[in-house]
DNA sequence: ATCTATGCAAAGCTTTTGCAATCGT
DNA sequence: ACGATTGCAAAAGCTTTGCATAGAT
């Protein structure tokens, strides 16, 4: 019969692991990689895409693609949505669990076979909020997506 | 007082809007460069990068990112939601107009400026499901996106 | 005539991958 | 000892950008 090819347990998936569960925000592949350069210094990027891809295919973390161009990953893996900050990308949970659909029958829609959804708030988080105040006169152009 | 650099209309732009807005689909850049191409061959993709953006920017089209893969593009600017082959990549509409959310009363969570929400549904499309048939005994690793 | 938009190509950013050495089992 | 995992660096994929020229106003 086929082995299964099993991983094994090394000393970067685990920090990798720990520091991603540290945070309750959503860090980038580079952002979590500074991180883990703090107690691993000589661990390299790749790694770290590897393994939290790895991580991904467990189904041990999520990685969250609907978030600008850097994917961030997020240590919990029970189903909830995320609001993201449009000006500096930042993305948090939302909190008060799952918001709920209102139309639960999205079978099959147009022949496709549907799998799960992705709902992402989109706003300005405080920070940038902070920042906009006294910049803007009534000239800003639009933000993007 | 200032002087908004307002846009010259281009045969370039115009071309690439007009094709866009052919399609029910939600093309990608390289895409949408090869049916421009087809009208005006000697245009590049630079052109067609700068003028989508510029239409982001305008608010006269969308666009659907997605970390590492393509960003998509969509001429229908009013709310409704999508539906994402997680093979494939291909999107469509999701028929129907855009589904509620119970909760309506998100604004301003955990400090965020709410502004709106993307909801993509994730689903085999018809194609992928069909060339899926057969090929899939007990083995075959899992694809994602 | 002015100055934005284009075409081309080079550079940039995020992510993936080949390879020899390392380390978990 | 076997072979999955690592570090390194190169490559790949998508997008942006610098620059001289073309083109819209």
């Amino acid at each position: 019969m086929s082995h299964r090819k099993l991983p094994r347990n090394t000393r970067q998936r685990e920090v990798i692991l720990e520091e991603l569960r540290k945070l309750t925000s959503h860090p980038t592949a580079t952002g979590l990689y500074a991180m883990v350069r703090r107690r691993l210094p000589k661990v390299s990027l790749g790694t770290v895409y590897r393994n939290l891809e790895l991580l991904v295919q467990q189904g041990v973390i999520r990685k969250l693609e609907f978030s600008g161009s850097e994917a961030r990953f997020d240590g919990n893996t029970e189903q909830h949505d995320h609001i993201r900050c449009v000006r500096c990308g930042r993305m948090d949970d939302l909190g008060g669990g799952p918001l709920e659909l209102t139309d639960g029958k999205h079978h099959d829609c147009d022949g496709y076979k549907v799998l799960g959804y992705r709902l992402v708030l989109l706003g300005v988080c405080p920070r940038c909020n902070a920042e906009r105040a006294g910049e803007d006169a009534e000239a800003s152009p639009g933000e993007e997506e």
